[in-house]
RNA sequence: GGGCGGGUAGCUCAACGGCUAGAGCAUUCGCCUUACACGCGAAGGGUUCGGGGUUCGAAUCCCCGCCCGCCCA
């Protein structure tokens, strides 16, 4: 910490602060005094030269596509409190700011935004020109983004704000990719996608959306086969059988394969399936046809294919529970109830390259398609080209007689389908339908799913997944899953809070996928692989030598890694000897500029990949990109930040991340893998990127519905900080911020301004207010007092109230310790709103006001307690408690002994260095337990007074006498002053009460209360009063009820025999108690 | 389909096997009591979703059911 900090302002030390906290007033200033002192820089020096212990936040980067919401603010305001909480305990404290690309939200929002105002398309634009637009709006949100934080008070090392796409962001992304694909773990794939073929282009789920459409099932029929007639394709295709020579099964030959009802049909002719389909265009993708296991006529069938019509693929029939049973087959009134029963024949279509069910059922039957269709991969047919027309130059290589579908779109296609296959007597039925398809957003067209090529990250690997399961505290491991733990030290050191989330987290990596990386969009991280297609651009075995010896060479040398399309996923790739004839070869080029590489390889036919990569993989690398990885020399150059290098030493691991639940397995996961990944030299070991992930609540709408701008009910944070202010919010988010998963806030609609607003931020404002006054007060109280001395005053020369106060203070301190610990930020507002409300403004500030202007060691604890509560809310409250600390830093003040501030830079004159208040064993209440019981019998009898004055009406200001027993004489002449503040009484009497006086009883003993009224009321008759005996009945029914609870209790034989002794003990002197008290109380009521 | 959370005062939430189930807001009554009306004092308000079980003792633990919500597929 530099310490060059100004002082403060003198126009905000003038004589008295205002009656009210006007937050505006005070935020702008305050913030500049921060940012002017360099308050939140952090020193990674520092960390590595053991003078500080490093605490580290990485911001969770917003997306720069559109301004924070107020789940941004609870996120931010909640690792605001941890930091600076962090930051005055005496650690280094680095929350390391930065915004997110968020590639296909904000692509499409730019997209959306150009085609309103220039009505124009993307591809309108060079690919160049697009970008820059989005460069310009992300400048624009950017700037919007980081101006809310700071509103916000967010105290980030401002300096070191990143944006995932920034050049160091940038290598990070780089390198990353290539020692990845240089290891084996990212490879190309088949996959399905959205594919709208109006634009040609792959869009994201959130792009399209669905609507209902009019449609039809149609109900074709696919002969059935016997399959040795067939063989294979790969047979058939070498002239073995030609397809038709497939031996058809006739329904005889079915009958006696006990196929129910086969013997209605004619013996000798071919039978038939009958499947049910919305898009019979598709049957010249079809690889197979589905029948579920339990379905009974799937036992007759096992063995058997059916022959496409036309086509003439043999296919085979796989069983797979996923398949609807007809509702006349149904075995359930579940079964029977599922809509599509009504429609479903028992037989589906299997086409895995134009739908996604069908898709994952050949996963899960992979090796008896891919047999029958004649190798690897090959049950993917897909008979669509780009432009959305059927075409048997994409993967439809068997079409036999079918050609007349080619070149048709497909609407025209299932025209003519459903015409041939009627023609041929082979269409059974159709039956109108309603359902809803998917459409693209922009286009309006219908997305077809289409097969394209995507890279994946093998993150099935050990190295990755299994990595992030053993990284989990074991605690929280369940022990069944994957990642056993090894024997490297930094396994199990993550732990989640709440706990339940490492089950979500773990059951991710249990039952992970590999991660499709590639999205077909322009902004975002080009893939840095060039490729070439051998058949596609032949070359000279010259050129192919020379290119192979050079791409060795540079491989040799780290610039390059290299896969061929047959390296298997999981192993590394190797320069081949020579040119592959077939097939295509990558190339992932390590450096960004690496123009040399590149230019040979364009001039050989190889052409980079045109997609870009998914935003999570740049995400995934936050917490190795910000601190420089991996080269943090660059890093530095490239920013003017000369400690770039010692980042990571100093703070990865870093200590806590805060987000949100849908985020444990997008963000966490990926983080987790590629921190242990990258830092593990390859075995995926290494440190872990955090050792605690604190999981946040979802804010809600007073109904439960989620915040959204469509539904209307979201609530700006900006706004609330122009209503109530920064503080205000921050501590009302907090208080909200319980550890259950959602939590509910009252939205309203401001009449005034006509925004949404909530009446919760009154209990921020509210206490907020509260604070100010409170200080305000204490400062007035003490502005005359005398110098402070350097020896600390023993808590033995404070009075009563005094050492309360600290008692107070000290359970307070400990509460929030507690709360910081585990995460519970609810409860370190409560306990701020216990101790400075309850116990500091209700009762200590009422307590010393008729004694602390002249006993100056009353005024030095006055002041160290409110010094330590202004600390205590600091975190929460920063910009209120920083604009009082201008006043009260400035007060004299002699310290009490046991009540220090370690961590305190004495160099600043900021709250937010004020180190954290921490307070000794002997000044904590059960240290003192007899004086706190004392202070605790004080209240409770001033809170009887006040009772008695509120039922009779006594005017406020009036000064009662109170009437003490003998039994009492002792405690109520010590506590004379007290009792006389808080009750606002006259005085004390010992004699008897006089007859108009009220009764009420304290420990059981008869007090009274007199003098309350200048003449006795009118009716008053002698004997109770009206007033008084409704409060003695009242009271006596509360303890009939309770004397019955307590005699219940001990009643019951059990609970003698059974409970811990110290319970019934104190059950039975809880009854005598009442009993006692319940005496009293009738025999005043006889009288 | 798998996993998870919730249902307590009119509202938002506490209470983590043991005080007569507590706070704040809202409500009612009395107060512009010299820090604070964004405040002070006092009061009313609960069959802890329903049913069963375990236990001396259940809002809390277990089982069944109903309702609301989230995440993943």
């Amino acid at each position: 910490m530099s310490g060059t900090d100004t002082p403060p302002v003198p126009s905000t030390t003038g004589p008295e602060l205002a009656k009210q906290y006007r937050p505006a007033d005070h935020e702008p200033r305050v913030w500049d005094r921060w940012i002017e002192s360099k308050a939140f820089h952090a020193s990674p020096e520092r960390v590595l030269s053991g003078a500080a212990r490093p605490y580290c936040v990485l911001i969770p980067p917003p997306n720069v596509t559109a301004a924070l919401h107020l789940g941004h603010a609870l996120n931010n305001t909640l690792q605001d409190v941890l930091v600076r909480a962090h930051r005055m305990q005496g650690c280094e404290a680095l929350w390391m700011p930065g915004t997110d690309h968020a590639g296909i939200a904000t692509q499409a929002v730019v997209e959306k935004r150009v085609m309103k105002e220039e009505k124009k398309r993307r591809t309108d634009f060079s690919r160049e020109a697009f970008i820059a637009k989005i460069q310009a709006f992300k400048d624009e949100y950017e700037a919007t983004i980081t101006n809310q934080l700071k509103k916000m008070g967010c105290s980030c090392d401002w300096d070191r704000q990143r944006f995932t796409m920034d050049s160091v962001c940038a290598r990070a992304v780089r390198e990353a990719f290539f020692r990845l694909f240089a290891d084996g773990l990212i490879y190309r794939g088949k996959r399905l996608v959205n594919w709208d073929p109006a634009l040609q282009t792959a869009v994201a789920d959130d792009e399209c959306y669905d609507e209902e459409v009019d449609s039809a099932f149609h109900y074709l029929r696919y002969p059935l086969v016997h399959p040795q007639g067939a063989s294979t394709q790969q047979e058939r295709r070498s002239g073995v059988m030609p397809p038709r020579d497939a031996v058809p099964v006739t329904w005889g030959e079915l009958a006696a394969r006990g196929f129910p009802d086969a013997e209605s049909m004619p013996e000798d002719q071919q039978a038939w399936l009958t499947v049910a389909t919305t898009r019979p265009e598709t049957y010249l993708g079809d690889t197979a046809v589905a029948v579920n296991p339990r379905d009974p006529r799937a036992k007759a069938l096992r063995s058997l294919c059916v022959e496409l019509p036309l086509v003439g693929r043999v296919i085979p029939i796989i069983e797979d529970d996923y398949v609807v049973l007809p509702r006349a087959l149904a075995r359930s009134d579940e079964e029977a109830a599922d809509p599509k029963a009504e429609y479903a024949t028992g037989f589906l279509k299997v086409t895995p390259a134009h739908d996604g069910n069908d898709h994952e059922l050949y996963l899960r039957h992979k090796e008896r398609m891919d047999l029958f269709a004649g190798g690897p991969g090959r049950a993917l047919v897909n008979m669509m080209g780009p432009d959305g027309r059927v075409s048997d130059r994409h993967g439809l290589d068997d079409i036999g007689s079918a050609g007349l579908f080619v070149g048709k779109s497909m609407a025209e296609a299932r025209k003519l389908v459903l015409k041939e296959f009627e023609s041929h007597g082979l269409l059974e039925k159709s039956r109108p339908y309603r359902h809803s398809i998917k459409h693209s957003d922009r286009s309006k067209a219908v997305i077809e799913p289409f097969l394209s090529d995507q890279w994946y990250v093998r993150v099935t690997d050990a190295r990755l997944a299994e990595a992030a399961n053993a990284a989990l505290a074991p605690s929280q491991r369940t022990g069944t899953g994957s990642g056993e733990r090894s024997e490297s030290p930094t396994d199990g050191s993550m732990t989640f809070h709440p706990a339940r989330y490492a089950r979500t987290f773990e059951q991710w990596h249990e039952q992970i996928r590999d991660w499709c990386i590639s999205r077909q969009l322009w902004w975002g991280h080009r893939i840095p692989v060039w490729r070439r297609d051998a058949a596609a651009t032949p070359m000279s075995p010259a050129d192919g030598d020379a290119t192979i010896a050079q791409l060795a060479a540079w491989s040799k040398a780290g610039r390059i890694a290299v896969r061929e399309d047959s390296t298997p996923p999981g192993k590394s790739g190797e320069v081949p000897g020579r040119m592959p004839a077939a097939g295509g070869m990558c190339v992932c080029v390590r450096a960004e500029n690496d123009a040399e590489v590149t230019s040979l390889l364009e001039a050989r036919g190889f052409v980079q990949d045109a997609d870009v990569l998914d935003t999570w993989f740049s995400s995934a690398l936050w917490p190795l990109s910000t601190m420089g990885w991996p080269d943090a020399a660059r890093a530095a150059s490239d920013t003017g930040i000369a400690d770039f290098p010692k980042l990571l030493g100093a703070f990865n691991p870093t200590s806590s991340l805060s987000t949100a639940r849908e985020i444990i397995t997008l963000w966490v996961s990926r983080m987790t893998m590629f921190n242990r990944y990258f830092l593990g030299e390859g075995h995926g070991r290494g440190p872990v990127p955090f050792r605690d992930v604190f999981i946040h609540a979802v804010i809600q709408d007073g109904e439960g519905r989620k915040m959204s701008k469509t539904l209307g009910n979201g609530v700006d944070p900006l706004d609330i900080i122009d209503s109530h202010g920064a503080d205000a919010m921050r501590y009302t988010l907090c208080t909200t911020a319980t550890n259950t998963q959602d939590v509910r806030l009252p939205v309203v609609k401001d009449s005034k301004t006509g925004r949404n607003t909530s009446p919760k931020f009154d209990v921020g404002r509210n206490f907020a207010n509260k604070v100010w006054n409170a200080a305000r007060f204490t400062i007035s109280m003490l502005a005359g007092a005398g110098d402070a001395a350097a020896t600390p005053i023993d808590p033995a020369a404070l009075t009563l109230a005094d050492r309360w106060m600290l008692g107070r203070l000290h359970v307070a301190c400990g509460r929030i310790d507690e709360s910081l610990a585990r995460y519970e930020f609810a409860d370190y507002a409560q306990a701020l709103y216990d101790v400075v409300w309850r116990d500091f403004c209700d009762w200590y500030l009422e307590a010393v006001k008729p004694t602390v202007a002249a006993n100056p060691a009353q005024q030095a604890c006055l002041l160290q307690v409110l010094g330590s509560l202004l600390r205590l809310l600091h975190p929460l409250m920063p910009f209120m408690t920083e604009a009082v600390w201008e006043h009260v830093r400035i007060l004299k003040g002699t310290p009490i002994r046991g009540l220090t501030f370690p961590g305190q830079r004495p160099a600043s004159s900021l709250v937010a260095h004020a180190g954290w208040p921490t307070l000794d064993a002997a000044l904590s209440p059960d240290a003192a337990r007899g004086e706190q019981a004392e202070f605790e019998r004080i209240r409770s009898l001033a809170t009887a007074v006040r009772e008695v004055r509120a039922a009779q009406n006594v005017a406020p200001k009036r000064r009662i006498r109170l009437h003490v027993p003998a039994s009492h004489a002792a405690f109520a002449r010590t506590h004379e002053g007290l009792l006389a503040t808080f009750g606002t009484l006259s005085g004390l009497a010992f004699e008897a009460a006089p007859q108009e006086a009220c009764g009420f009883t304290f420990e059981a003993q008869p007090f009274a209360a007199a003098d309350l009224f200048d003449a006795a009321p009118a009716g008053a008759t002698g004997g109770i009063g009206e007033s008084e005996r409704a409060l003695l009945m009242k009271r006596q029914g509360e303890l009939q009820k309770e004397i019955q609870t307590y005699e219940g209790r001990l009643a019951n034989p059990g609970y003698a025999q059974k409970a811990p002794p110290h319970m019934v003990e104190e059950t039975k002197s809880k009854l005598a108690k009442a009993k006692e008290e319940f005496s009293a109380v009738t025999s005043r009521l006889g009288t």
